[in-house]
DNA sequence: CTGAAAGCGCTTACAG
DNA sequence: CTGAAAGCGCTTACAG
């Protein structure tokens, strides 16, 4: 025999006030016709009896599970526990519940992931792609939050847009000398900011990139960027790709003895939690993370009401760019002018 | 008619090698007795036809959902994604799928929430309570991670002896006057902590502890601590009760010109992304989240093997600590002799 | 070793 | 307005 749940069900219901599960299952769904009083009646007693529908039951009946896979490459990494909190808020707005799969930034692990989600009977999903990844099609629909250089139906930020918010900000506090901070030459995300920055270059303005290899310190004995080296050489402001990277700047320049904002400009991408906690607080970039998390699941949510499951769908036609938004706060402030030499030796 | 699935299911492979759908189930899932060619045959056959089991079908049948609930109080605060993360380890490992519910750090919220998964077929939850909650008996097993003055089965780190480590660090390096940085003092997590470095003064030390109203600074104009002046009075170590006010503490004293760790000390609690990055990289401790997560999954998944559902059940009787693990980095070290007054004024 | 049958809980045409 | 019945896909005793 199988085993049967611990909480009453319909049958259970219906028996118990003398009507069938069909009129049960009406009066609670609210769809079929069911008169206002005996409505009433069901309702309370399925209360009283502290009902739960099976989602089991329902799902194997409507093919429906009513849950939505997150795939993402790694949630231990700072950026995406808010993007994850955005997409948990706007599922369970929708009545959606989220299956999470950390893919360990790992493709191959991502694959599994998604096959994974895929058994457990998701409708849809929406997957952070390890950088450049493409989603092999699958047999639900899939949503996409990445760069706007990749292809496909994918929803993001405009980082390149932000870049030059960057910029703009720079130029106009009349930094002429700026050092981008990168860690990650291979990262869409990164280098569409980069070239946003760039873009944003002024007549008489001059950029360089830096990338570190490491971002941890080297077992904790400390190996510094030369940063203080930098600003001897002329430049005035270094804008880091991400906050993390912002806030391993600022602490060394700040240890080096160079004041921030006072010597040089220090910015900062993503707005991530310590930006405003930091002395000088951090200036920075911030991605509407609701804004993003909501097209993405709406997007997802009319595919699957409307279609039923096909092979490889996809659920935007075209990217969306959700443009970045400027946060400005003491870390960035006009520009020393220039000491001896006004070109910067590189 | 009900809506059938786009895959194939048992009866498709069934009909289409001329067996039963029994013998199926049985062969792809090496129950029954079946002959080994046939069970060779229908194996090949499924992964040809690309066979993925429907959750539902076997949810509905078993009473098993193959899926577990997580609550967390806020995702977004940088403590959860690692341990979320390592649950999504422990339980992926275990078979399981990890289903996400944010309370947002509201009560109501997670009560609701709660709800949810329940409603949604979890075999068994694992709870990080909001702030000292009580979680209502429900209808399937439950874990909870928090202090372990919390009471009820909880499995969590040792806030207290993490405590103890940082005082016996401090007290190594030759300080005497600590100054506890702390944010909440309603937080069971950071009384454990001030606990445990209060247990490990020894005679001779002080200490004080400061309660942070706000975290971040307002509206980024900056509201200083008086760290700095803290300094001058005669504290040498500021041991913060997590690495977030670790970091606005170091950075307030190298804003102020207070050299980190030759002029004073700070630690932090927590080991957070940011720690090994900022210079000078901080002095933490850590909790083994793996060895958490995976005491919470396996005593989840143990009773869900073992028994059947019922209600209000809790999985572990005894409280389980787990020690935390100092990591000793740049930011502290050895203090220097008091300068004119060795009694700080209070 | 293999198969026929029941049943998990639900929803949805359809008949009354 | 209400009910009887079918069926979603699976697993598990049970019979052969």
């Amino acid at each position: 025999m199988a085993p049967s749940r611990s909480g009453p069900n319909l049958s259970r219901i219906a028996t118990s006030l003398g009507v069938s599960v069909a009129t049960v299952s009406n009066a609670l769904s609210g769809k079929g016709r069911v008169s206002g009083q005996l409505i009433e009646r069901i309702r309370e007693h399925a209360a009283e009896l502290g009902y739960v529908p099976s989602q089991a039951g329902r799902a194997l009946r409507t093919g429906r599970s009513g849950v939505l896979g997150l795939v993402l490459p790694d949630i231990a990494n700072p950026l995406f526990p808010k993007i994850a909190q955005a997409i948990e808020f706007a599922a369970s707005a929708a009545g959606y519940g989220v299956l999470i799969a950390d893919s360990r930034g790992d493709i191959a692990t991502q694959t599994e992931a998604i096959d994974r989600l895929v058994e457990r009977g998701v409708d849809g999903m929406i997957v952070i792609p390890r950088r450049a990844t493409r989603i092999s099609s699958t047999t639900c629909p899939v949503a996409i939050i990445d760069t706007p250089s990749t292809p496909g139906n994918t929803v993001s930020a405009d980082h390149w847009q932000g870049g030059r918010e960057i910029a703009d900000h720079l130029a106009d506090l009349g930094h002429r000398h700026i050092l981008i901070i990168g860690n990650n030459q291979e990262s869409s995300v990164q280098n569409d900011r980069v070239g946003g920055i760039r873009a944003g270059m002024r007549p008489g303005m001059h950029s360089e990139t830096l990338w570190i290899d490491r971002l941890e310190q080297d077992g904790g004995r400390g190996c510094p960027l030369g940063l203080a080296e930098k600003a001897r050489q002329g430049f005035t402001a270094f804008a880091a790709l991400s906050d993390l990277q912002a806030l391993r700047a600022l602490t060394e320049l700040q240890q080096a003895g160079v004041n921030v904002p006072a010597d040089v400009s220090v910015t900062g991408f993503d707005d991530l939690i310590w930006s405003p906690v930091v002395t000088p607080s951090l200036t920075t970039v911030r991605m509407d993370m609701d804004r993003i998390a909501g097209i993405a699941v709406s997007a997802l949510v009319a595919t699957i009401r409307a279609n039923r499951i096909r092979e490889g769908m996809l659920v935007t036609a075209e990217i969306e760019r959700v443009a970045m938004q400027l946060i400005v706060r003491q870390s960035s402030g006009p520009a020393k002018p220039a000491p001896e030499t006004s070109e910067p030796k590189t």
